[in-house]
DNA sequence: CGTTGACATGTCACTCTCAACATGTCATTG
DNA sequence: CAATGACATGTTGAGAGTGACATGTCAACG
């Protein structure tokens, strides 16, 4: 149940709205370590709610509630993060596809690098931006770690995500190279 | 749907039985491609061979049944590698941790950081033995690019997360310095 | 020849997750 | 003042995924 631990862990950082929540699950967990849709956030939250981890502090318009982690909560999201799971869940359909990949032939596999390239470097861009932000609020607050951790990781995932790609469209270069060069030899 | 496309692109490269996809699940997709239990692979091998994308090729000892893919288990996979998701699955309990991190204490995220280099060296290690006896295969063929690419993904990956760990940690020192020479200057 | 452990497949009840449907509010703008 | 679109929360049926239980085979070893 990682999900709880997610929404109680940004809850941690600074109350919000399952709307907020949601937000930020799409511009931020989604891409690269949670993806939770609406749908399922709004009844976990008032679970959590139920069970005294999280507490209503506001009501807004259009029946906007804030939520707030309470001490139980962050001693719940404690617990869970010095609880490390020997296998915990991976999921990652993108990777899966990389794992596949070479079941294509070579102009399908490179085109799919390609799309991946441009795909990194749109998260890239994105990402530099977020550390940006992060890097301005913490010229007030020192000791504010909340998303820098995180944003890092995600620069360097892409970063690596890029150059693997790379990588293997310097593979393909080089057995197709290979390939002529065999085929001259037996022209002559 | 990604578990029957897990299993298609693995029958691509060779046939094999419920027990072999297991044990492949388990050493290579698994820990950052896609998580799965036998629980849930039998089942789903039954519906495949249903519906006639793959075949039973060969029945051994112990009920064993050696599943190969067809013609169109083959154009299925094709078919899902070329249509790209735009919003893809990503679920990933160690990065939602990483995420999270910063809710603890600094002796406590020093601690984690620890554990998660550790853990990316022996995933590094697993991924270049790995990566040894793929690049032994290819010398006796050249096109033979399946498991390359995807054991090259995680070298990297994992190589990233060390990295980031390392990082962390240097940030951390980095604050904790500040924080000494903060107080030395008041102490004056 | 009995025990152990890897091999091998299966089921089931339960929880998690999703896509689609549903409902309404408030601010802006033409 | 009507339309539009972002804000905001919810439900539900179906499908995905899990842990535990279940059952049996075969090879090796003492």
């Amino acid at each position: 149940m990682s999900l709880r631990h997610a929404l109680l862990g940004l809850l941690a950082d600074h109350p919000a709205s399952g709307y907020d929540l949601t937000r930020r699950f799409e511009v931020s967990l989604q891409k690269y370590a949670w993806h939770a849709r609406h749908s399922q956030i709004y009844p976990e939250l008032n679970r959590l709610a139920a069970e005294g981890l999280i507490s209503v502090v506001e009501e807004g318009a259009r029946g906007r509630r804030t939520y707030a982690i309470t001490e139980a909560g962050r001693e719940e999201v404690r617990r869970w993060l010095l609880t490390p799971n020997k296998d915990a869940v991976v999921r990652n359909e993108t990777v899966l596809r990389m794992f596949l990949l070479s079941t294509l032939d070579h102009a399908e596999i490179r085109k799919l690098l390609h799309e991946w390239i441009a795909e990194a470097d749109a998260e890239l861009e994105r990402v530099c931006g977020a550390l940006d932000r992060i890097e301005e609020l913490r010229r007030e607050q020192k000791d504010r770690w909340f998303g820098l951790f995180a944003a890092e990781y995600g620069r360097r995932s892409f970063q690596a995500q890029r150059e693997w790609a790379e990588w293997a469209l310097r593979q393909l270069d080089e057995a197709e190279q290979d390939g002529v060069e065999r085929s001259e030899k037996e022209n002559r």
